[in-house]
DNA sequence: GTTTTTGCACTGACCAGTCAGTTCAAATAC
DNA sequence: GTATTTGAACTGACTGGTCAGTGCAAAAAC
């Protein structure tokens, strides 16, 4: 006899507890960054006892690191499965970069609370889950490096590019303009927001109106 | 009787003992950040006691906001300094976006502790100085959407992009570039990175090489 | 003689992590 | 089917330590 409702691998109540102390914890520590957030507030947040905590990560910093390569995973798989749809579609490598910027809308649109933490601890030193962070952030960046690469390859794209740069610059240019989108003008929608960014990427910002 | 070293207005030694407290408050902010940092640690990279901190600055949080202002004030100094000089030697505004572009780097070469910090605390709410925060950036972001706004007036942009959005996401691409550079690659020269979001401002990444 | 800095002891709040005890659902016994 | 056992999951009061901020007398700088 299985247990009546199976999630794959781990008890169900305690995955669910996981999940629950993932919400509170990732939001807290959006707003108020990781020292500032207390595990009695992530616990009364998330409506467990504060044990309850201790009971599933061995402590605050980890609850922490397991939280972000939990976040970045999700982030990862969907901008290569925006690359990999792309492809498949028979679409150049522009295509790729502008149904990967998308993707990066779609993912900071439902998450907004992780890409905020996520940017506010990613260029720290000095801290406990620094080499996670490391690892974590290769595997984001790596997905644009690769179709960058891909790209001057099959010569889409000039040979001088420099691919790690340019990536981290894509990377940078969704990223501040999506959370600026999301803290200073959430009324807009992700379809305005992605057009601004295409035409960013395409170069069609100098040059007037298509008229 | 004018003292041998005057910053603008202030007595000296009060401004001396000021700026050693911004410095040593700057790289440990940056490094661990605002609520991991003690007062004490402060003090002591300052080479200063603890009592000096709290003669100077009202509080923790006081030391911490003056820090910002100071810091943007330099940076959008510096941008608006980039852009004019551009405009006096008669060149388009796409120079002086890509002014702009290496003032930016060069400040960050400079001041990355600063910029680290500041884009830590930036997209985060709940926190003491949000509205400083606020004030600041509109301030440094402004200068390049006047540039946009600018291009646009005078037809050499397009009148359909989207000020506030591309200011956002070129800044986001600079300071997301200067920021890897600084921290996975140091050993790249200023005028290598530059030419790299040179290229992506000006969208020579699509097309095959000049050769 | 006024301003600034020092050094250091002290307070009170806050907080990560612990641990002895409780809950409860499923398994086993009858 | 009812009683009993088991153990994973959870609880929350408690502890030991940390830290922002204070108070103040004496020294140093100007």
């Amino acid at each position: 006899m299985e247990s009546s409702s199976a999630t794959s691998g781990g008890s169900t109540r305690r995955e669910a507890t996981r999940q629950k102390l993932y919400e509170a914890a990732v939001t807290l520590i959006a707003e108020q960054g990781f020292s500032a957030t207390t595990v009695d507030e992530i616990a009364e947040r998330a409506g467990v006892a504060k044990g309850t905590v201790y009971y599933n990560f061995a402590s605050k910093s980890v609850l922490f690191e397991e939280l972000l390569r939990h976040g970045v995973g999700l982030l990862t798989a969907s901008l290569r499965e925006a690359a990999e749809r792309t492809a498949r579609d028979g679409g150049t490598k522009v295509d790729a970069l502008d149904a990967m910027i998308r993707a990066g809308l779609v993912f900071i649109e439902r998450y907004p609370a992780f890409t905020q933490l996520y940017v506010a601890e990613l260029w720290r030193t000095n801290r406990a889950w620094q080499s996670t962070l490391m690892v974590v952030r290769q595997q984001a960046v790596a997905v644009v490096e690769d179709v960058l690469r891909a790209g001057v390859a099959g010569g889409e794209f000039s040979d001088e590019i420099d691919v790690p740069l340019t990536a981290s610059a894509l990377v940078g240019m969704v990223l501040v303009a999506a959370l600026d989108w999301q803290s200073f003008q959430p009324e807009r929608s992700l379809d305005d927001v992605h057009a601004a960014l295409s035409r960013l990427l395409q170069g069609r910002v100098s040059g007037r109106s298509a008229g």
